[in-house]
DNA sequence: ATGGACATGGAATTCATTTTCATCTAGGTT
DNA sequence: AACCTAGATGAAAATGAATTCCATGTCCAT
């Protein structure tokens, strides 16, 4: 029925794995589009939508609001810390939000509660380092 | 040296005030407008975007990416459930999550970490209610 | 009232993301 | 092998929030 795997798809998710770091569809379109990988940036949104659907990927926002896919390490979902100098992102243990959340959902009666968690700092790569006056 | 107490300003501050939950800055220019304030939605966006960087407002992004915002309720930031249906908000105590915030930080030896935290469910006015059937 | 610093807002611009839609393709069928 | 067709593709156009331009307006001190 759906789903065909088709060369476009294998290159977006190909591309997808080869980065260590979230990467926003423009980047990924970009990077293979460098690689000589003919894909269409349509394809790459389309593909990047329905691995979120089907939830291989994270997903956050920048800042600009721009959204930005990782591949998802293993099993549940996963939450990140992320380096807003170099973009360089990790996975963080959030067992204890999870906990969490799931009290609030009892707590207060709503249904099919969803959270959203977004780490960001400098990292120690990233540091302001030698402070060289000017 | 920087703002004047305007007019115009005073009319967003008032107009957010107004609002129990989150609006948009578009949602808060046509209540304005509808209700005969002259205002200009860039004196909007820019009212707007003033108040988030003095802290007076807590923001969130719906499932477009677009920005929410509501009056901040009391002093230090605060987390809300909202409803995905009629979209109103509620403040959580997110204590837990703020000190996880801070553990995570000092295990890292990141800096200036910031965290962001969205919660969205169905409220128990806005259930399926009636479970006509499948 | 005069000057200038800051504020305003309509129009134009930017830019990520989505839609449209004509065309292509995979892969099963005869 | 030739054929069919649901699904996939992608260039171009559309959408829409947010920002930038910039000419004009407004408040306040001198």
């Amino acid at each position: 029925m759906t789903s065909h795997t088709t060369r476009q798809r294998a290159a977006v998710l190909e591309g997808l794995a080869g980065c260590k770091d979230f990467v926003s569809a423009q980047e990924l379109y970009a990077l293979l589009t460098a690689n000589r990988t003919r894909v269409g940036l349509t394809t790459v949104y389309r593909t990047l939508r329905d691995l979120e659907a089907a939830g291989g990927v994270d997903v956050v926002r920048d800042d600009s609001g721009e959204r930005l896919y990782r591949q998802r390490p293993d099993g549940g979902h996963q939450h990140y810390l992320i380096c807003r100098s170099c973009g360089h992102s990790r996975p963080v243990d959030s067992g204890v939000v999870e906990e969490w959340a799931d009290h609030i959902t009892a707590a207060t009666g709503f249904t099919a509660v969803e959270h959203t968690v977004e780490l960001s700092g400098i990292c120690t790569g990233c540091q302001p380092s030698p402070p060289k006056d000017r």
